[in-house]
DNA sequence: ACCCTCACG
DNA sequence: ACGTACGTGAGGGTC
């Protein structure tokens, strides 16, 4: 007989962390239960155990906390959303007819290892699911481990026997690992270890002696360097407490006859009707569940309990859709485009559907001129439409693609299909089902319209719904008639610049070729490598994945050595202008003149907007040559650009976030910030603040906001890596309240899962669960840059909306035509610059009411170049 | 399809 | 002990 023994508690933490928050309209959550009902079927299929026991832990102290008073084990925080589900899982496993095992004073593991010895005292075998390396000390021939991991973004699980621990440990087998993890310890348990050795130096150790006995019995004659000797001496106690504390105790009083955790006796009506009120209706489709008798009549069998009513579905038919508009309801509208046409359409409500398609032109504009509320997937594909075709957009009141994206933005796309899927929305019923006639969009409206009703709920309850319905629905429109617009560009002065780049670049390549002494592709980084580093044996600074690194840091510290570097660097520039910026532009502008840039507003993980096909947020300015781009961008005829930037707009959210007295106090003075900080990093009068000084502080602020390292920080203003860590130490010591919240931000990611900005928005961060150095170190950095990137994003969505509403509003025909993060470009008519520049200061200064004052750059000019002062 | 490099905030 | 700053998009080379 196979047992499998599932560590609950850690694969429900898995469970949690890996899947967005979801919750019911009743406002239970339900993530964790959703995904462990997957995980543990998968695991059952591919396992196919006998027996299955679920273990869980108690919050009750166990004998480990009796022992050690720091232990923290299994009481380290639970969030309230995931504690609640907890007692739904376990009634769930119940009716499915599992057992569940439980006891206080233990851990889930020590029940594990208790049902693992007994199975192998009887010749059974044991499988144990778990997210928890601890267990693998239990391993032995009849006992293995599923270990959860994720690999590649991905969960997978493993099957850990012994020679797979070994593999992974250094050859330390599943026998040693108690004292390695006595000697290393365990930040997540506050399991001390011996201060001072880690894991290398643990595995080598128990690697070489076996146990801490040989190492303690002969610490005077083992092969140490004098350090670790010290440590170990120093750490002898603990070493061994760590020790009772790390090992699972195999003891525990409780059944352990494998077939007592047969399944037996669930109760199929009661799993049916639990399952519903927790919605999960894509487990009940799986397990084949069907509804059951309620009392009187047996009611019939539907596909989606929530709507037992069908929906009746009409093809072009007129009356119908004008029915659906009088009724003055919210209508579910999905429609189809192809090359800036509609192609056809379904709208649904009041448990009716309208198709149309071909030739439906009339009908679309009667039902987006109409007043009815319209909820819809992709906003601003639609408000793009009604711009192109000169009708109005009406009461677009809700965009699933926009609320799946502010629920969590790390999916790569929010497709119907998708969202449907994870959140486990069923189909409503069709009548007639499809196809009856036109297939279009029918199997996707009856997802969509249930998916709308759970989206909204759960926006509602992450009180995200005026970040939905007063910045980011509006905001659609901005940028569809931004889309529209475009941005006017000399054509001719570019080929003209193109052609004058080609001379140099062609120059420079002969120069190259005769300097390296024959010809080569100077664009492939591979054949440029070997001559490089190979044939004119210029020293390799730093390996990519493929082979040596030839970026431009790499040969700048090589220019000294070869005449040859400095011209291969100057080709990049040109080729890199060249290709992308004049090629690419020219090739992507229109037959007007005016290039048409997509803004794609459910792209980035922070809530900033994107540009893509072409990308108009990186054009060069950092260099001369690559700013003379920005001439030829220009205004129309008549026209002039208006260029408004937000002057250090995170720096300023920071400071207002962390409510950081000093950096405030810094930002009302009204004084440069960088000389500033300057002056209280380096401890003196902001007289005697050199312009390098200045430097190294500008790019201390900048780390910050990243989530900085010393390391990083000394590469980038070449100080010592010492030297860098000073800075950093002293930049917190004087901002204590950004250090403050640096801590804070990243303990409330890890409580809740996720961090949020000013107003609302959220990111999940299941890397700070990560028991990878690595990934959990980018996950603290996220955690402390995102509330500041996405704060900065929200406010200037917000002045989008009400400068772009105010400049419609007071009949001005000045345009919004590009965002780029932190600067706003308006076209106007000549006679209106002086109006379209008030509104742009005053609606960016006052889109957010921080704890310091926002301020706005402003330029107007015939080009880019110019505005941007 | 993926890597490397480089453009921007 | 380990790797090393956040967020993007595009072009050219290579497999």
């Amino acid at each position: 007989m196979k047992l499998m023994a599932v560590d609950s508690n850690s694969i429900l933490n898995r469970a949690f962390y890996g899947i967005r928050l979801l919750s019911t309209k009743e406002g239970i959550y339900t993530n964790g239960i959703y995904g462990f009902l997957n995980i543990v079927q998968k695991l059952l299929e591919e396992e196919k155990p006998d027996a299955v026991a679920f273990a869980f832990d108690l919050k009750a102290p166990t004998f480990r906390h009796d022992m050690f008073e720091g232990y923290k084990g299994q009481r380290k925080g639970m969030p309230d959303e995931l504690a609640e589900q907890l007692p739904y899982l376990k009634e769930l496993l119940g009716l499915m007819g599992y057992k569940i095992l439980e006891c206080p004073g233990y851990e889930a593991d020590d029940i594990l290892g208790t049902l693992a010895t007994c199975c192998a005292q009887n010749g059974e075998s044991c499988v144990i699911a778990t997210g928890d390396r601890d267990s693998l000390q239990l391993v032995n021939d009849k006992t293995k481990v599923l270990l959860a991991t994720t690999k590649a973004g991905q969960p997978t699980y493993n099957l850990m026997d012994e020679a797979a621990v070994r593999e992974k440990y250094a050859g330390v087998g599943p026998e040693g690992l108690v004292d390695v993890k006595a000697l290393m310890g365990d930040a997540s348990d506050n399991i001390p270890g011996v201060a001072g050795i880690g894991e290398k130096t643990a595995l080598t150790l128990i690697g070489k002696y076996g146990t801490l006995e040989q190492i303690y019995d002969n610490l005077d004659t083992i092969e140490v360097t004098s350090s670790v000797r010290e440590k170990l001496r120093n750490g002898k106690e603990m070493a061994f407490i760590s020790r009772q504390l790390g090992r699972i105790h195999c003891e525990v009083p409780l059944d352990c006859t494998p077939s007592r955790y047969q399944k037996e006796g669930g109760d199929p009506a009661g799993l049916y009707r639990l399952l519903a009120k927790l919605e999960l209706f894509t487990v009940i489709k799986r397990l084949g569940l069907t509804p059951p008798a309620t009392g009187g009549a047996p009611k019939e069998a539907t596909a989606a309990p929530a709507s037992a009513k069908p929906f009746v579905v009409t093809e072009n038919d007129m009356a119908a859709l004008e029915a659906l508009i009088q009724s003055g309801e919210p209508v579910c509208l999905l429609c189809g485009f192809v090359s800036g046409e509609i192609a056809g359409f379904a709208a649904a409500g009041d448990h009716k559907v309208c198709s149309f398609q071909e030739g439906c032109q009339e009908a679309f504009h009667r039902l987006l001129q109409s007043d009815v509320p319209k909820k819809v997937e992709g906003a601003k594909t639609i408000y793009k439409y009604a711009i192109q075709k000169g009708v109005e957009a009406n009461h677009i009141v809700f965009d699933s693609e926009l609320a799946g994206y502010l629920l969590s933005p790390n999916s790569t796309e929010y497709t119907v299909e998708r969202l449907a899927g994870e959140y486990g929305v069923a189909a409503v019923e069709l009548c007639p089902e499809p196809p009856f006639a036109a297939p279009v969009f029918l199997s996707e409206i009856s997802h969509f319209i249930p998916l709308c009703d759970t989206l909204s709920r759960q926006i509602e309850k992450s009180g995200q719904t005026p970040l939905l319905c007063d910045i980011e629905l509006p905001l659609s429109q901005v940028l569809g008639s931004m889309e529209a617009e475009g941005f006017a560009v000399d054509i001719p002065g570019l080929r003209a610049f193109g052609e004058e780049l080609d001379r140099m670049i062609t120059a420079l390549q002969g120069d190259i070729y005769e300097l390296c002494g024959e010809s080569f592709n100077i664009n492939s980084p591979k054949q440029l490598g070997v001559i490089l580093f190979e044939k004119l044996g210029l020293p390799a600074k730093k390996k990519t994945k493929s082979g040596y690194s030839t970026d431009a840091e790499v040969l700048e510290s090589l220019a000294p050595h070869h005449p040859a570097v400095a011209k291969i660097l100057e080709y990049r520039r040109y080729a890199k202008l060249k290709s992308t910026y004049v090629d690419g532009l020219t090739a992507a502008a229109g037959p007007d003149g005016r290039i048409r840039s997509s803004f794609r507003q459910t792209e980035t993980r922070t809530g900033r907007i994107s540009s893509t096909e072409p990308n108009l947020q990186n054009i060069p300015i950092r260099t001369e040559i690559g700013s003379r781009m920005r001439e030829f961008f220009h205004a129309a005829p008549g026209k002039m650009l208006i260029d408004a930037d937000y002057s250090q707009i995170e720096l300023r959210v920071l400071a207002s976030i962390a409510g950081d007295e000093n950096m405030i106090a810094a930002f009302q003075s009204g004084e440069d910030i960088h000389a500033n900080t300057a002056a209280q990093v380096f401890d003196m009068p902001a007289l005697f603040v050199t312009p390098d000084m200045r430097r190294k502080a500008k790019a201390v602020n900048f780390g910050i906001v990243y989530g900085i390292g010393a390391f990083s920080l000394s590469k980038d203003i070449g100080v010592s890596v010492s030297e860098a860590d000073r800075y950093i130490k002293n930049y917190l010591a004087t901002y204590n309240g950004v250090k403050a919240y640096m801590e804070n931000t990243i303990a409330s990611g890890k409580r809740d899962g996720y961090v949020t900005t000013l107003f609302g928005r959220r990111r999940f961060l299941p890397e700070l669960q990560s028991s990878n150095h690595q990934l959990r170190s980018f996950g603290e950095r996220v955690a402390m840059n995102t509330p500041i990137q996405g704060t900065a994003a929200d406010i200037i969505k917000i002045a989008m909306v009400r400068v772009w509403r105010r400049l419609r509003e007071e009949g001005l025909s000045a345009k919004l035509i590009l965002q780029v993060h932190d600067e706003l470009i308006v076209e106007a008519p000549a006679a209106e610059v002086a109006a379209a520049s008030n509104i742009l200061r005053a609606e960016m200064e006052k889109a957010a009411q921080l704890a310091v004052p926002l301020e706005v750059d402003l330029g107007t000019g015939h080009s880019w170049q110019e505005a941007h002062g």
